[in-house]
RNA sequence: GGGCGAGUAGCUCAAUGGCAGAGCACACGGUUUACAUCCGUGGGGUUAUAGGUUCGAAUCCUAUCUCGCCCACCA
């Protein structure tokens, strides 16, 4: 690489890859012997990216951040080891590839199981080498060598190992619960994966024999038979729990039982309301609480079932007119308030209504999980970056609900149990050994469902250790620093604390690093709806991937999220290109200087020069220290244009000037050239160290001009210099 | 209903008890032999509001306002 012109990302980054990649330095146990002095190891394990598509510039951040550690930890002297991943990201995926089906009007519902697992593991594959190939782009310096996909043979066997030890101390259950199914998905969903959308809607008044009941849902009443109070509400002191009224309802005459439960708010409507169980969680519990009966009314498609009677068949928007209507014409609604606000829950993927509905599945018992959680991180044993993030997490922890496990899709680990076809007793079998009932001996049924990604991602810090080599996981784990979105704290890194001291007894990481959401330059969240998406690679081709890189990082405060602006990254193009520039007038000024000679004697003002360096390097690596990446990233550019070049080279410039126009300057020629030496001396090094900090947050203009700086003991590549004191 | 974050120069954001800063933008002036993707100079602030603590507050406390986000089972 030939310094001339001006910086040109483009003809430079893959090489200099490739010659990190053929050093071997990502691999940790390959590093130059200078870095086995120091024993201690820094790992990174890398948030699996979803194998669904291309990166995009929330990826983007994340492997900026992480290869900013890393890099930072190796030149430190750690056997830092940064591990890459990527997930098959079930639910998600499934969700991509229904949508490509879509356009092709295909419906998964119409393919086999087995040629639809097959198109979407090729559509993943194919994906994986695509992102796999986008994150070397953005020079991120992990390690290869020990890459891990979701999917692998030994991480599904621990997923199944886990799996199996949970049921064993009976923290996993099978349980006909009440859970959140997407009608469009044909899934049950957990909490996390449901939103809450406030709507307007009616909200009926309707004659229940002598109470008045209040819903907003008149089509899931066909089955309501109990009608429930608050215990001390005094207008139906004479109600008693237990008691039999006979009615007259949509269908015909009735007899319903009056409940008296804690759980009604009095000041709600006429405080009395019928309950449906199976198409309501708060129903259910009531309904749990005193044993009552649980009928379905609505079918997995969102279509009434027979109970509906007439209207059995219909989807509910359809019936719900037809419904009241009949009603009214009964005389039994007594009014309908129009502007009823609420909220609804929602699939966070497809916004369709969510139906609540009973159904057989794995759950799994979360309260003995967070307990040790909740301590560990009171305790500060891991540490939140943001801080507040800690606040945050301990709130859901405490109020954690069983996680359903479940999901109804192939594009997924299957789930290892099965299940009785005459006894229906369900048996977890993760080695597929069992050929018929352990009680009794009646035929088996493979589960056809699949585990909710997030249990395998879950368990991703210890999988991917352990699966490369146990030495790996003694050397590596408890990992250092988890980065990954501030968006997926619930849904991951919760889930990966959880998880993580239950199979090892250890914390998965030390620090959890929060990053916030990428926005585009006006400070809106992307979307391919809005159409304002910022491809990453589409700066990276235009102003090179350390500019992206470093523009990603100055002024982002951990947690915040980070507005992409294309002229702030021009203006970090700008700054590559100032570094280059730099560097060249440095070598050319110092063709005739020989790295072997001793250290020359230094004027005062040289000696002060240098001390300034000093403090700079102090202040930034105690940022460094500090996860204050954006501020050391300032500090150093800061220095590095407004002092190293505006007034170190300028005012070195007449020492560097030729013999005959320092004769013009008296003194003496020997001394004019002594002085000329130790400011060629005093360049490389400001311009060697500088180099050195900047490293980490644009690595590929660093190593470029490190490989031609004519200096001491140089180390193969900048990338495994030794961080300056 | 509860919680969290933000509010500082035109814009994007730093600075958490010690002279309020940077980048971009703007204005003026520059072909100084690395760089016009550059250099020099400059304008621009009652740190959302009100009160309090302090020798000293953008920073700590109290209240209020605005914006954004998260959580929550009003049928």
């Amino acid at each position: 690489m030939k310094l001339e012109g001006s910086y040109d990302a483009k003809k430079v980054e893959d090489k200099i890859y490739k010659l990190w990649e053929d050093s071997g330095f990502f691999n940790p146990d390959k590093l130059p012997k200078s870095y086995k002095i120091k024993a201690k190891s820094f790992t990174i394990i890398m948030p699996p990216t979803n194998a669904n598509g291309n990166i995009h510039a929330g990826h983007a951040l994340v492997m900026t951040i992480e290869d900013i550690m890393t890099r930072y930890k190796r030149m430190k002297g750690f056997k830092a080891l940064w591990l890459p991943g990527l997930d098959h990201a079930g639910f998600e995926t499934q969700v991509v590839y229904e949508k490509k089906l879509e356009k092709e009007g295909r419906s998964r519902f119409v393919i086999t199981s087995e040629e639809l697992y097959k198109e979407i593991l090729d559509f993943t594959l194919e994906n994986k080498k695509n992102i796999e190939s986008q994150i070397r782009k953005m020079g991120a310096s992990c390690d290869w060598s020990r890459e891990k996909f979701t999917l692998d043979k030994d991480i599904v066997k621990i997923v199944y190992q886990t799996f199996e030890k949970l049921y064993k101390d009976g923290l996993v259950y099978r349980g006909k619960k009440i859970i959140n199914w997407c009608t469009k998905h044909q899934t049950s969903l957990s909490e996390l994966e449901t939103e809450n959308t406030e709507r307007q809607d009616k909200l009926y008044y309707l004659k229940y024999g002598p109470f008045i009941i209040t819903t907003a849902r008149p089509e899931t009443k066909f089955g309501d038979k109990y009608v429930v109070m608050h215990p001390k509400d005094k207008r139906y002191e004479n109600y008693k729990d237990g008691q039999k009224i006979k009615l007259e309802w949509i269908n015909g005459p009735i007899e319903a039982t009056v409940i008296k439960d804690e759980a009604i708010d009095m000041e709600f409507g006429t405080g009395a309301m019928t309950i449906t169980p199976w198409h309501d969680p708060i129903d259910f519990e009531i309904a749990q609480r005193h044993n009552l009966d649980k009928k379905q009314i609505i079918d997995f498609q969102g279509r009434l079932l027979l109970i509906a009677g007439e209207f059995a068949g219909k989807k509910i928007t359809e019936a719900r007119p037809l419904i009241v209507e009949k009603l009214r014409s009964k005389g039994l609604v007594e009014k309908i308030d129009e502007n009823y606000k609420h909220s609804v829950k929602t699939c966070y993927k497809c916004n369709s209504l969510i139906e609540p509905q009973i159904k057989d599945q794995w759950f799994l018992k979360m309260e003995p999980l967070a307990e040790p959680a909740i301590k560990v991180i009171k305790k500060g044993r891991i540490r939140f970056i943001p801080s507040h993030y800690k606040k945050i997490i301990l709130h859901w922890l405490k109020n954690i609900i069983d996680w359903p496990l479940s999901r109804q899709i192939v594009w997924g680990i299957p789930i290892p149990s099965k299940i009785c076809q005459i006894c229906h007793y369900v048996m977890v079998d993760i080695d597929d050994k069992l050929k018929s009932c352990e009680k009794c001996r009646g035929n088996l049924q493979k589960d056809s469902d699949t585990f909710d990604t997030w249990f395998s991602s879950g368990q991703w810090p210890f999988a991917t250790l352990r699966t490369n080599s146990e030495k790996d996981f003694k050397n590596f784990y408890p990992t250092d620093v988890m980065e990954t979105a501030g968006e997926i704290i619930f849904f991951w890194v919760a889930r990966m604390i959880m998880l993580g001291i239950y199979s090892t007894r250890k914390i998965p990481f030390k620090y959890v690093y929060l990053h916030g959401l990428v926005l585009d330059a006006k400070g809106q969240k992307m979307s391919k709806s809005r159409g304002n998406v910022i491809n990453p690679l589409d700066i990276t081709q235009k102003y090179g991937t350390d500019s992206l890189r470093i523009g990603l990082v100055m002024g982002n405060t951990p947690g915040q999220s980070l507005a992409l602006d294309e002229n702030k990254i021009r203006g970090y193009r700008n700054f590559a290109n100032k570094i280059w520039n730099a560097s060249k007038f440095v070598l050319i000024n110092t063709k005739d200087y020989k790295p072997t000679v001793k250290k020359p004697k230094l004027t005062a003002k040289q000696i002060k020069n240098l001390k300034d360096l000093q403090k700079v390097i102090k202040e930034v690596t105690k940022l460094m220290d500090d996860f204050k990446f954006y501020y050391a990233a300032e500090k150093i550019y800061h220095y590095f244009w407004h002092v190293f070049c505006d007034k170190i080279i300028e005012e070195s410039k007449p020492a560097l000037a030729g013999i005959a126009e320092l004769r013009r300057n008296s003194g003496g020629i020997a001394h004019e050239l002594n002085n000329r030496h130790a400011t060629q001396y005093m360049l490389l090094e400001m311009l060697s160290q500088s180099l050195k900090l900047l490293h980490p947050f644009m690595p590929f203009i660093t190593e470029g001009i490190y490989q031609q700086l004519p200096i001491k003991d140089k180390k193969k590549c900048l990338m495994v210099e030794s961080w300056p004191r």
